[in-house]
DNA sequence: GTACAAGCTGAAACGCGTTTCAGAGCAAGC
DNA sequence: GCTTGCTCTGAAACGCGTTTCAGCTTGTAC
């Protein structure tokens, strides 16, 4: 528990040196650099990171705000959060907020309270106004569409990217589509439904499930799939782990797919492959990977950035 | 950007008054109370938490360090971990090491640096002698079997759960079993061995498959298994997720499951259930929980803790 | 011989909240 | 009347590394 004081005083030198030792400030004769070394290695000092944070003002973390860490769609973003952080010294302190309004408040407040120097935010309830407020505390970067200009944002812009989905069903001959939602009135499910009822001809409320989030859900839909009197032909789900829950059930109740109904995915989840998934790939490593950088260099004086990433479809044997 | 001084002097009082208003400290008269509190408001006094943290000593942060974070392997760990954390106010600073023993030692470098109260540490490659070292600067808590008595641990003992694997196997009638492991060398798979020797009688060398950690890794075991002389009739994996990429494949290449070969996975995540796979559940969710509230425990003083919790079978139809 | 730059050094201030300690005022107990 | 104890208050020290600024020495340029 030796101090930087501890060590000027055991080597003779002013704190100042001591300092200048650690940092490899050029200033400092060579006799003195090594009776700094000596006295640190004998006394075995460890520099106190609180202590470095408080005088900086850096904490060196982002804080990633999300909605459950365990669900395997957010898994790449927070790779590629992971990879780039590792680059730069940078640590991510997570927090999980079930879409609560209240935890993503509190994480948010990391940033008031200087703990984190930065927040990067993969889903949110909050509206963009209320992010707003916190913008003068920190860098806020955002995986979602619609960000104000302001805030950087890294992003697919689910408008297009289900639009090229439905293409893909329309090509392999689909007319009836039905849509498999997460929560209905999130951002994203807006601009999805929105691009269903603009292309899909035969486009209909009946056919927008909602409320699908997780692989046990995507389970219980095929119940809510055969109720139906009139069923679509294909249906296209906003995650790859909805839509395989969909699979295996399907394939105990005897659903065949794609005769009976065709199944496209969205996200591109490794695991999808091995059931012959069709999906559309979002590249969410990437943009884990391009909203920690835009967060580091906002903080670093650099701009703002909005970025918009493509999907591309991964043919499988399901549509 | 207002600090505790500067609401002194706007209130008039010493900063010690300050402090005490904001701790809710009894001896404080009312008047001055609200005088300080009128001041924190009119200045938009936030409290300083890298300050706090230097002064008390107390960062209120554990780092996890886990080889993969999006591996869900580690997704229920992680959720219970983060349910226990929003419990007690404390952040968790996630840190993915890849099994990369340098990585591991950053992690707990924290530790030595203060940069965080404690460690829990849900797979490593380190020695437990290595990691005793650590042990000075803070509590550690492993997800892994075989800690010394400084170490809290809570886990699964995989010799027995492996055990209790096998045996279910057995009941069903297998009497040649192979098994899936991930890191050949890691103690649990370790343990699995020794397992699945003691049990199986007809056991061999040739059907312990290793060096699968994904479900991509599980996809490609299918030819593994196919190009086998000898196969054995029944697969026991160490990971859903491995067992899951198998039965796509498989099913994909007209092996059939259970007839031709029967499959029983290990976690209990909740997409096997989807695809009727037979499992061994692991309380993972219990585990984290438990392994936060020790590393807390010990932190005010507590005693290390060491649990060893058991899995249960959950039936399936590929078995 | 003078000026200016570069090398080296350390005292003090800074970031900011908490805690200790000393002291003043006042009421209750004997 | 005196002791004891509680309420209230603030100065100063503490946790600890960085940065600014002033000052000294030595070297180089003209």
């Amino acid at each position: 528990m030796a101090n930087i004081r501890d060590i000027a005083r055991h080597a003779n030198v002013s704190v100042t040196t001591v300092s200048r030792v650690i940092n490899a400030h050029p200033y400092v004769s060579d006799e003195k650099r090594e009776r700094v070394q000596r006295a640190m290695k004998e006394l075995g000092y460890l520099r106190n990171q609180q202590a470095l944070t408080l005088s900086t003002g850096r904490t060196q973390r982002f804080v990633v705000v999300l909605p459950y860490m365990d669900h395997p769609y957010y898994g790449l973003f927070v790779n590629g959060l992971a990879k780039a952080a590792l680059t730069k010294d940078y640590r991510l302190v997570m927090w999980q907020t079930e879409y609560r309004l209240d935890q993503e408040r509190q994480a948010l407040d990391l940033l008031k309270h200087r703990e984190v120097d930065g927040a990067i935010v993969l889903s949110h309830t909050m509206t963009f106004e209320e992010m707003t407020t916190y913008r003068a505390y920190g860098p806020i970067a955002v995986a979602t569409v619609g960000a104000p200009e302001t805030i950087s944002s890294v992003h697919v812009d689910h408008y297009t990217a289900f639009q090229a989905g439905l293409r893909v069903l329309a090509e392999a001959g689909h007319e009836d589509i039905g849509i498999i939602l997460s929560r209905a009135d999130s951002p994203s499910s807006i601009a999805r439904q929105r691009a269903y009822f603009d292309e899909v001809a035969s486009a209909r409320e009946r056919w927008i499930f909602s409320g699908y989030l997780t692989s046990e859900d995507g389970k219980q839909l095929v119940s809510a799939f055969l109720s139906e009197q009139e069923r679509p032909r294909a249906l296209f789900f906003s995650s790859d782990y909805v839509a395989l829950g969909f699979l295996g059930e399907a394939a105990r109740r005897g659903l065949r797919v794609p005769y009976d109904v065709a199944v496209l995915g969205f996200d591109g989840h490794p695991i999808g492959q091995a059931f012959g998934l069709s999906t559309m790939r979002s590249p969410n490593e990437d943009i884990g990977r391009a909203l920690f950088d835009a967060t580091f260099q906002e903080m670093t004086g650099g701009p703002v950035v909005q970025k918009s990433l493509t999907v591309t479809h991964i043919p499988g044997m399901t549509v």
